[in-house]
DNA sequence: GCACTTTACCTTCCATGGAAGGTTTCATGG
DNA sequence: CCATGAAACCTTCCATGGAAGGTAAAGTGC
């Protein structure tokens, strides 16, 4: 008999405490939000490694993987990175400070602006990239190939449930 | 052909980049991170029909469950919570100030400090958390209870591998 | 072509949490 | 018993993000 996780745990003592609800989706949605804190951790300590914060990083590989020219609006990083607009401001503004980006303004629109990568933000975030996905590799190396595929599918399924 | 979901495309683009690296953890990672920033928001707006923040509930919730007499240490708290010792001072500075929580000193400790749930915050955090349970039931509701099951399995090893 | 509304971006203010350090108290070895 | 180190908690400082509001430029209706 294997010994319960912490979360576990705690569903026994809100079944002890509250016997009146059902807490079974805490197996779910309470695993899943401490796996993610520490995952965050994790993936947050290997981003420091190449002096990069959580919201430079995400900057960066938002930029490169949208391929050359390397250039998007500070909308569409909103967006894709699902922070607000002036959550953006300061990272790009934390990007631009270091080199990694600059901001020009666009030609269409007056008000618009576009961030681009730079040649230097550019070999950054190949490098720190390559370290992430290892990193990731290394974070579910405690899963089977058959899980892993099982839980992005699963993960696929809600994700497209709850429109995210 | 369903069409894919966010990070399924996000995986499309970084293979198109990045032909050299296997993104496939992304699968795993980048939806479980995407879906607990939902999560997160959700939970957070339940929380604030009650007049609770995320780091008061989570403290309430913390001292609810652990039963009768309903008192922790700030380290107990900070241990079940994933968070510092730091932010404990602050999230009961928050509670005491609206009288959802007591400090005494401690009997067997001189430097010890308890932390006591009030009457007003045992009926508030019963109210809050019977809410809780409803929306965390509502926002599975796109998975079957089988799927739900093996999501639930799969996180729960994952988690005791990530040591959380 | 002028008012009004909308859009895009940025700035300011506030809330929150972590890191580091301070204070008080406890435990331990001599 | 005292000195030293450890432990518990709190405070201060800093980093970050959201919300709300400000400014500039487009779009729209007449």
């Amino acid at each position: 008999m294997k010994s319960k996780d912490h979360v576990g745990r705690v569903m026994d003592q809100w079944a002890r405490e509250r016997p009146d609800l059902d807490v079974s989706p805490q197996g779910v949605i309470g695993r899943l939000h401490r796996i993610g804190m520490r995952l965050t951790e994790e993936l947050v300590a290997e981003y420091a490694k190449f002096g990069l914060g959580e919201g430079e990083f995400d900057v960066l590989a938002t930029l490169r993987r949208g391929g050359a020219p390397y250039r998007l609006t500070p909308t569409e990083i909103a967006e894709r990175t699902m922070v607000s607009s002036g959550a953006v401001s300061k990272r790009v503004d934390r990007c631009e400070r270091h080199g990694w980006v600059t901001r020009e303004p666009s030609v269409t629109d007056g008000r618009g602006r576009v961030v681009v990568l730079t040649g230097a933000g550019k070999r950054l975030i190949d490098r720190a990239f390559t370290a992430h996905i290892a990193n990731e590799h290394r974070l579910l190396e405690g899963l089977s190939r058959r899980q892993r595929d099982d839980l992005a599918r699963l993960l696929e399924q809600w994700a497209r449930q709850l429109g995210v």
